[in-house]
Formats: structure tokens, sequence, C-alpha cells
DNA sequence: AGAATATTCAATCAAGCGTTTGATTGAGTC
DNA sequence: GACTCAATCAAACGCTTGATTGAATATTCT
């Protein structure tokens, strides 16, 4: 037999080192998003990726460098996603309505099984919590635009609501959101395995209509709002 | 003159170590709250509590031993005015609605000055994210019981509603709760300082009324939140 | 007073960390 | 076949980590 060069048709010519480098990104984004950033060392994820203890520090340069190559991976993916769904968001018979396509356009890029899926949802939630100033500015870098511009299409979607409340509600989402897949566990304990959070479909079956029925809610008065007593009730202490 | 006993009136006899004790406790849960628990180390801790290397091992045993005992500290108090103030919940003219005085007794407490407070409620958040295995027993063992009767009394509040809908609320709650302390700065980015989680008064008075909306909201249709098809709109790769 | 106890301290430990090094490999180029 | 060069490797670097020690010091009890 001729020695005919393997997988030759057009596929990637794929760099020698890129196998290495994808299983190092692969093994950090989950022992990141498990223990934690400072939580895991270089040791553990370049051993976990059946690679030398070096490498990782030859591919990214340092740690901080890898977390950067990590988040980038995933985030540019789920921000592209969004914005993708969004455009694509419009009202017409047989869908849904419009403020449900935009909070579902926001949230299942992030919930579901690409670009990290769940995983890389934990690693956000860790991120946000350590939320040193690197993590900040990696977040802020990949994410505000589109943030930005989805609180414009609910603002549009919502004409009637005012920008205070719109802001808030906004926060609850993104507090539900990273709440429910940082934290998967913890609302089973209490309520003994009724609703299951860490299941993206579930998850994103409830909160969509119910971050829906939110921002449709009614304004919330500011005079109640910015009131510290009206509401808040019990000044037992201090 | 003759010597008297300086401070012999019933005060606390206050045992001698007790002054280095508290001060290792107060480092330890702002240190812990702004860098993470992986992320400081005892020499750091104990440098800044003006104590020797040794003392935070010497009082607390191990690290793991002064984040309970940290935890520990601000967590009982905070569970036991949620319940104080629980058992003070009741209608009647001039008060707020039931739910109001529910939720409000339910978020302050956590949110405001004593306990630790902010700093305590970042440090709680930390630890959610992180959620190694020893954080979630802590979790439970201080908050479980009171977790469990605020469900019970938002049940009886709102006996209308299915128990799948209040689960997830009181989820949407907690997420809401822990996005908003222990991640002051995001949101203001987005929208510009519109509005600031980081001060409690303003927090609790924008979500104390908006979680009471939201909770009073229609339940869900099960079969939306359980048909993936429906709200999951998005089905574009993978 | 003196004995007993509780706390502080400087010094030290082994282990683990992120990172660097210099040699080695092996596929492409001339 | 000599050369190049990105990639890998074992080994070590300097440093920090949580923890421990034993002597020194302060406090309390008798």
């Amino acid at each position: 037999m001729t020695a005919l060069p393997l997988e030759d048709a057009g596929v990637a010519p794929e760099p020698r080192g890129e196998a290495t480098r994808q299983r190092i990104l692969d093994a950090a984004v989950r022992l990141f998003s498990e223990h934690g950033i400072n939580g895991v060392s270089l040791r553990t994820i370049t051993a976990e990726a059946g690679a030398n203890s070096a490498a990782a520090n030859y591919h990214f340069g340092s740690k901080k460098g890898l977390l950067e190559a990590v988040f980038e991976r995933h985030a540019s993916g789920i921000a592209a996603e969004r914005e993708a769904l969004l455009a694509d968001c419009h009202d017409a018979p047989g869908r849904p309505p419009l403020l449900e396509q935009i909070i579902a356009a926001f949230l299942e890029p992030g919930m579901r099984g690409a670009h990290g899926g769940a995983t890389f949802v934990r690693l956000r939630g860790r991120m946000l919590a350590e939320s040193s100033d690197q993590t900040r500015e990696l977040y802020a870098l990949h994410f505000n635009d589109s943030s930005s511009r989805f609180l414009e299409a609910l603002g549009q979607a919502l004409p009637d609501l005012p920008a205070h409340d719109l802001h808030w509600r906004f926060h609850m989402l993104l507090g539900s959101m990273v709440y429910t897949l940082a934290n998967p566990g913890r609302i089973q304990i209490l309520t003994g395995q009724a609703c299951d959070p860490s299941d993206p479909d579930a998850a994103l079956g409830y909160l969509v209509p119910m971050l829906a029925q939110m921002f449709r809610g009614e304004p919330i008065p500011r005079s109640a709002a910015t009131s510290t007593g009206m509401y808040a009730i019990h000044q037992t202490n201090r």
C-alpha cells in the first residue's frame, strides 16, 4: 500500500501545539469553575490535561493569562450568540411575546450547553464573587457591550417603565441567573429537590416567563423606594 | 487615693486573650470578604490584627476553624434577628402588608450594619460561589432552619401560590440578595451610577417592594415551565 | 509570695505555589 | 544531511503557605 497522507481532506491544518493548548483550556475551565481560581494550581490543571507542568506557562504566559484565555474563549461566543439572537427577536404570530424573546436571548447562550454552558456560568459566578480588579476588567471587556444593548432593547419593549425600575429589574435578572448556576444545590436542600436549577432547561423554563412577568409589573413608586422608613420596617438594633 | 478596681461593675470579666481573638475575627471577616478565603493568608490576617502570626492557629486551631468562627459569629446573629423579626410580623393598620414585612424581615438583618452587614454578605456571596463542601455545610448549619421557616411563612401569606412557584421565587429572592452585595459595582457600570446596590437602604427600598410584587404575581403555568420548546425560543446550535 | 495557667513571640517546618531554565524532541526547510 | 524552530520535558528556582515548636512573658489562683 502507498503511504497515503492521513486526513488530508480540507479539515483544519491544526498547528502542532494546538491539541495541548485545547486540553489545558478544557481542564482549566472545568477546574476553575469547580474549585475557584485560587483554589486550583497550574500543576493540577496541566496534570489533568495530560501535559507537562510548564505547558500552561509556555502557552499562556502565566496563570492570569490562562484565565484570560479561558474567559475569552467562552465569553466571546456567548456575547456573539446573544447579539445574534437579539437581532432575530421580533413580534410575530406564533412566537412568544417580544419581552420573553429578549430575555430568553439573553439567558440561553450563557446557560445552555454551548460555550461552556453551565460550567462556564459557574466560573463566571465565581469570578464575580472573587471580583478582583482583573476579573472585573475581563467581565467589563467581554460583556458590557452586549449587556448595554439588551438593556436598551428591554427599555424599548417596555417604554412605560422608568429607567430606575428597568435597571433594578435587570440587576435582579442577573442575580437570578448567576445564583441559579453558580450555586447549584442550595435550593434543592431547602425544598427537598422540588426544583432543580442545575437543569438548564428547567431553569430557563421558569426563569424566562417569571422574569418577563416581573419586568411587566407596575413601577415601584420612587417615594417608597427611597424612603428608608416605609419598607425598612424593622429597625431593632444599631 | 485607694487603688480602686477599674470597671468592677457587673460588666464582662473578659478573659485576657479575648481582645486579640476579636481583632483577628474582625480582620478575618474583612479580608476574607475582600479577597476570598483562598485569596488571603493567615499571616496577612494576623498582621492586620496586630497579632503574632501564630495567634490565629492558637485561637482557632486552623484556617478552617477561623472561617467557621467568623461565619458562626455573624450568621448566628443574623439568623436570630431574622427569626425575631419574623415572629413580630403581623397584619395591622398602619403597617405595610404582611408579605412586605416578611421579606423585609428576611433581608434586613443580613444587609444592614449589624452582624457584619455588607461585609459579611459579601463573604457569604463568596462562600456560596466558592462552594466547597465545608462552606456548604456551614451554610446549611446556620441558615437552613431560618430559611425553611421563612419559606413556610411566605407560603402561608400566599396560600394560592403553588409550591413550585414559591420555591423558585424564593430562589430568585436569594439570588437578588446575594448578587446585590456580593457584587457591588457591576450594575453601576452598566447604568452609569443610576442605582446603587451597595447602599443597603437604597437596595432594600427597591428590593422589598419589588420582590413582594414578584411573589404576588400570577403562578407560572407548569406546562410552559416544563416544555422546553415554548420559551426556549432559540435553539441555534448544538 | 509562688505555683499554675494562659497567651505571645521568634524561629522553624514541610509542602505547595507560579515560574524559569536548559536540554531534548521531531517535523518542516534549504 | 545540516539547520531551524515551536513544542515538550524534567528539574529546579525563590517564595509563600498553614502549621508547629519551645522559650519567654503576662495573668490568675492559692
